[in-house]
Formats: structure tokens, C-alpha cells, sequence
DNA sequence: TCTGGGGTCCTAGGACCC
DNA sequence: TCTGGGGTCCTAGGACCC
């Protein structure tokens, strides 16, 4: 079989973040940014200016606060509403110039421009970029490889050498050139191959991404696993990790929080709990699935040594399995009543949707219970037109709580420019 | 004082079966 | 000396990703 070098594109938001919102506050262009995690806890997102200084992801707030304040850097609360918002209108600009597109995370894309090899490439991924820059201001890189792992090593260069212009089709560059790129690239940096695994990669004598192409896919089979085995074959222009155009659905779903403030009651930690429990389900419902089983736990901070600790977690299944939030809280509730300890300053609590199945297809109970079940499905439907129509939590069940003092910080966060008309951004005539 | 959240895949090992 | 063997299912834990 003849075997065509296939085109895969990686589409990639610089600085996806930071980059939202400059976009809302332009005097912010060329200053230093943070973005911190939900409440307010850790760096997850960082402008160019600010990973220049050196500040890594991930690194307490708290840590980096002080140099912040020295080098004048914007901090943020983490704005999701926004983000998924201009995330969807990045997605729909790259879809309406590739059909064949795998929305791989918030701020990244893959395309299969197999089909499209007639034209010259990086003009199209130029014209992709000034496209979405045009609508939306946000600044993209694409990288272009016969593979998904090529493409994103493609669009690694595509970032870092400015040479390629923000557009890298590794399928124009000569084997020789490409081995010599590869070299300069260390081993940590191929898609799937993590903190540990560089650590074995090294200690083998594999340095480079030119290294691992290099290296006996089998042999490495055996020494790692059937990942590092594609991962080698990929890096070679054999494309083993197919495009998802359309997202299966999840097999679990997860909803869990920190507190903005140590909870020691088991009323707080039951609104907390019911609050999350609701998020989970409307998730669920949304993708049409059913759980049979929630996993509920609750835990103190394990970053202090000296106080009790105790991080204790239940799974309950359910009598059958359901999307009914009213069934899931419950279940939720009876849960963590069993885990709870007085005495502990609990710091986070979650939730857990587990063994998820397409709804509609759910064995029945023991009795028939058809018209509970039509009951439900109503109910949960008008709850959701609500609430996807007027904003979410405009209905709500009680024991989420009112005042929710267990809630997140997020004390620096900006507007919904662009998802409440309340919000929208003013500018005004000089 | 202050340390995110949500997900997937793979493997090994135990339980169990015939 | 050697003390069955092969298969499936489930779960926990590790590693990775963004």
C-alpha cells in the first residue's frame, strides 16, 4: 500500500489566556500578564513578557506575588465564561477553512489538510492566522506534519524560531534540515512524553526528538509502553493517532472545588457539595448520558504539615442509574454525611460522575416507573431551558446555600465582555 | 495568610472461571 | 527437579495532557 504523507495542522493561541484579555484591554499589549487558577491560588497562565522573566506555570501565587508587584505585571482571576466564549469563536473561523477539525482543547485545534495539498500550505496558515486576527484578536501559531505529534513539534517551532513566520509545514523541510531541527530539540518537549518519562529517555542516551526518531519503536515498546511506540512511529511521518472530528462522550464527569476559606461545618460542606453535584448534572444532561455511581469526597490541605489531616471519599451507586439532579444530590449528600468527621478544617470538597451511559437506554427499575421517569425528564428539561436561557443558577435548589461563604476566591477577575450585555465593553469617543 | 481543575489511557495484579 | 493453564474482568495507580 502506497502510504500518502498525510498534512496535519495544529492550531494553537499564543498565550491563550493572557492574550483574551488584551484583546478587552489593549493598553495591556506588550505589558507582562498573569492568570491565576480558580481561587486565585496558583500562575496557570503567563504572557510571553512574563515566562521571559522566568516565572513558571504552575507556581503558587503567594511565591511569585512580591516579584509581580516589582515588575509590574497585571494579574488576573482566571475568567472562564470569557475564554470558552472567544475559544468558540476561534473554532468556528478555523472550521470554515478545513471541515475536517478536532477541537483538542480550549485554545487548540488539529485540522486534516490532507485534502487541501494543492495550495501552498503556509499561505493557508497565514491566511488562517490574519483571519482570526482579524475577527477576533487573538494571535495563533500553526504548525503543519504528517502526523498529530509532528504537528504539534511543527508548531513548537512555529512559536519559538521566528524564522517560520508563525506558520511551520515540516512536510516543505528537506530530511537533512528537519534532522538538524530535530536535534536542537530536547526530548521533553515531544507531545506525550512527559517529566518522568524525559528522566528514563535520558538516562537511555535519548536527548533529542532526533534521538527518539531515531531509536527502535519495539525496543522502546518494551522498555515504556505501547504510547512511546507511537509516539516513535509518529515522529517518522507514520500518523497512528487518528483526528476526532466529533467528541465522544465523557466517562466520567468531575466537578470539585478549593474553598476561599477553611469549612468546618457539615452544613457548608452540603451546600458546597449540592452546588457542585447541579454543575455535574447539567454536564451530564448535556451530553446526554445517565450516571449509575458518585464518588463524593472531601479533604483538608495537605500543604499544612501540622494540622489534622484527613481526606476521606465514598462512592455510592445509585438504584439505577439517572440524570435527575434531585437523585444525584441526595445520593451526593448520603455520601458525604458517611465521611464526615467534625474537628477537620476542610479545604476542598468534589464530586464524581461515574459508569456514564447514553440516557434513554437505562434498564428499568424494579417497578415501572414510567411516569416518575417522564416527571423527571420534564422537570430537569424546563430547569435547563431556564437556566441556559436567563443565565445559570437563575433557578436553583435551596441547599446550594445563599450566602456561600465556602465559595472561591477570585478577587481580580474582569468582565463577560462578550456573554451579558451588562458587561459589554464601552468605549468612548475622545 | 496564601499551593487549580478536569480528563484520558495504559499496565499490573488480583479475583474468578472453566 | 518440575506440581495446570489460559482467559476475562475489574480496579488502583501511574503518567500524561491542557
Amino acid at each position: 500500500m502506497a502510504l500518502v504523507n498525510r498534512s496535519i495542522a495544529l492550531v494553537d493561541c499564543n498565550n491563550f489566556y493572557a492574550s483574551c484579555e488584551r484583546v478587552f484591554n489593549p493598553a495591556l499589549k506588550g505589558k507582562p500578564i498573569i492568570i491565576l487558577s480558580n481561587n486565585d491560588g496558583c500562575v496557570i497562565a503567563r504572557s510571553q513578557e512574563v515566562k521571559d522573566l522566568g516565572i513558571k506555570m504552575g507556581v503558587p501565587w503567594f511565591k511569585v506575588q512580591s516579584l509581580a508587584k516589582y515588575h509590574r505585571i497585571s494579574t488576573f482571576s482566571s475568567n472562564y465564561t470569557l475564554y470558552a466564549d472567544m475559544s468558540n469563536r476561534v473554532m468556528k473561523i478555523i472550521s470554515e477553512f478545513c471541515p475536517d477539525q478536532e477541537v483538542y482543547s480550549i485554545d487548540e485545534c488539529f485540522l486534516d489538510l490532507t485534502g487541501f495539498k494543492h495550495l501552498a500550505l503556509t499561505d493557508y496558515g497565514q491566511r488562517i492566522r490574519s483571519t482570526i486576527n482579524k475577527f477576533v484578536g487573538l494571535p495563533v501559531c500553526i504548525g503543519i506534519g504528517a502526523s498529530k505529534t509532528l504537528a504539534k513539534l511543527a508548531n513548537h517551532l512555529a512559536k519559538k524560531r521566528s524564522f517560520f513566520d508563525g506558520v511551520c509545514d515540516l512536510n516543505t523541510v528537506k530530511p537533512d534540515a528537519l534532522d538538524g531541527l530535530f536535534s536542537e530539540i530536547s526530548v521533553g518537549e515531544v507531545w506525550g512524553v512527559g517529566r518522568r518519562t524525559e528522566k528514563r529517555l535520558v538516562e537511555l542516551g535519548i536527548h533529542t526528538v532526533l534521538d527518539l526518531k531515531r531509536a527502535s519503536p519495539r525496543a522502546l515498546r518494551k522498555q515504556f509502553s505501547v504510547v512511546m511506540e507511537r509516539t516513535v512511529r509518529e515522529l517518522n511521518g507514520e500518523s497512528c493517532i487518528p483526528l476526532e472530528e466529533i467528541a465522544p462522550p465523557k466517562k466520567q464527569l468531575i466537578c470539585s472545588r478549593g474553598f476561599g476559606a477553611p469549612v468546618f461545618s457539615l452544613s457548608a460542606l452540603s451546600e458546597a457539595v449540592t452546588s457542585y453535584i447541579t454543575r455535574a448534572a447539567e454536564k451530564l444532561r448535556c451530553q446526554r448520558s445517565v450516571a449509575a455511581q458518585v464518588y463524593v469526597f472531601i479533604h483538608t490541605n495537605p500543604f499544612k504539615k501540622k494540622e489534622p489531616q484527613y481526606s476521606p471519599g465514598r462512592l455510592v451507586p445509585l438504584p439505577e442509574p439517572t440524570d435527575d439532579t434531585r437523585m444525584l444530590i441526595n445520593t451526593a449528600l448520603a455520601g458525604l454525611r458517611s465521611i464526615y468527621r467534625p474537628g477537620f478544617a476542610y479545604k476542598k470538597a468534589g464530586v464524581l460522575l461515574d459508569d456514564l451511559s447514553p440516557s434513554g437506554q437505562q434498564q428499568k427499575g424494579l417497578f415501572d416507573n414510567m411516569g416518575t421517569l417522564q416527571h423527571s425528564k420534564s422537570l430537569m428539561q424546563a430547569i435547563d431551558r431556564i437556566n441556559n436561557a436567563m443565565g445559570s443558577g437563575t433557578i436553583k435548589f435551596l441547599g446550594e446555600g445563599l450566602e456561600k461563604q465556602w465559595k472561591a476566591k477570585a478577587e481580580k477577575k474582569t468582565r463577560c465582555y462578550t456573554t451579558r450585555i451588562d458587561e459589554i465593553p464601552v468605549a468612548y469617543a475622545v
